[in-house]
DNA sequence: TTCTATTTGCAAATCATTTGCAATAAGGGG
DNA sequence: CCCCTTATTGCAAATGATTTGCAAATAGAA
């Protein structure tokens, strides 16, 4: 369990959670959350669509209401591909990945710098409210033997 | 000077560098040059294109064609729009963004974490080659008495 | 200056994502 | 359990960044 600990929450909980926020607990929604819940690596819209049966435009409404009330989040691994993952309850769902240049592997990391650099540099300049956002790339080990 | 040391190299380095590559001075790529040797913070293709008169897809193909050959940087803030800067002669250009979420000014920030997170990130996962990127988010301080 | 391979401009194509709108379904109230 | 209001869906079309095909323009070698 050295990895990222990734919440198993059964789907009875998660529309508990999208009841909580007075949402409708329709079947595309449904349907997201179980896709999500079973995978471990961020999926990206396309992915999600190709496992279920409805509108893509619909997986990415769905999508976005459950990135708002925290119950997924995005990453962005520069490709121009937005990807997706579910959060626990009291999760957020802050960690990195290391993502395989070649086949597109993607590990997740726990660990990150100290959040003393963070804060200098928010202090440094003045900022407030700072967060950052944090990929790592390079060749997976099957990628090397190539 | 605390900021990024950025490279005030004139025209004729820069088209000497092309020259290198073998490739030809074209009046467009003097221009995309020039424009990002005034700029010390990244630049969309639409906001260079804004200052030149070209067509927007040569501006695209030049900014490739200057990332392959490693003359320009490209930098993901996340908003689907790629940015770009000049890169001094022997500099591989690593280096981070600190980014206003309201107003998105930008302030360029030297510093990282050591190199050893990355090192023992690769280590773990059997992965060679690894390089990462970071970019921080915040509130600048105008934007904060909003 | 001439010739040829590059490069440009323009328009059309892609790709991810969003949006307008009429048709449909969720869930509270009776 | 049915009805009604409102949120949500599907579909098609719009958007915005970026790429590409192709004929016309041009940089640089001879």
């Amino acid at each position: 369990m050295a990895t990222h600990t990734h919440p198993r929450q059964n789907l009875s909980d998660l529309t508990a959670r999208l009841r909580q926020h007075a949402q409708r607990i329709t079947g595309p929604r449904q349907l997201i959350l179980e896709v999500l819940r079973r995978e471990d690596h961020p999926l990206t819209a396309r992915q999600i669509h190709g496992q279920l049966d409805c509108d893509l435009a619909t997986v990415y409404r769905s999508l976005r209401l459950l990135e708002e009330m925290a119950m997924v989040k995005r990453f962005d691994f520069g490709d121009g591909t937005a990807r997706f993952e579910l959060l626990g309850q009291n999760d957020d769902g802050h960690h990195h990945h290391l993502v395989c240049r070649e086949c597109s592997t993607v590990v997740e990391i726990g660990e990150c710098f100290s959040g003393n650099l963070e804060q200098r540099i928010a202090r440094e300049h003045g900022f407030a409210d700072v967060s950052h956002r944090l990929e790592f790339f390079g060749l997976c080990p099957d990628c090397q033997t190539t």
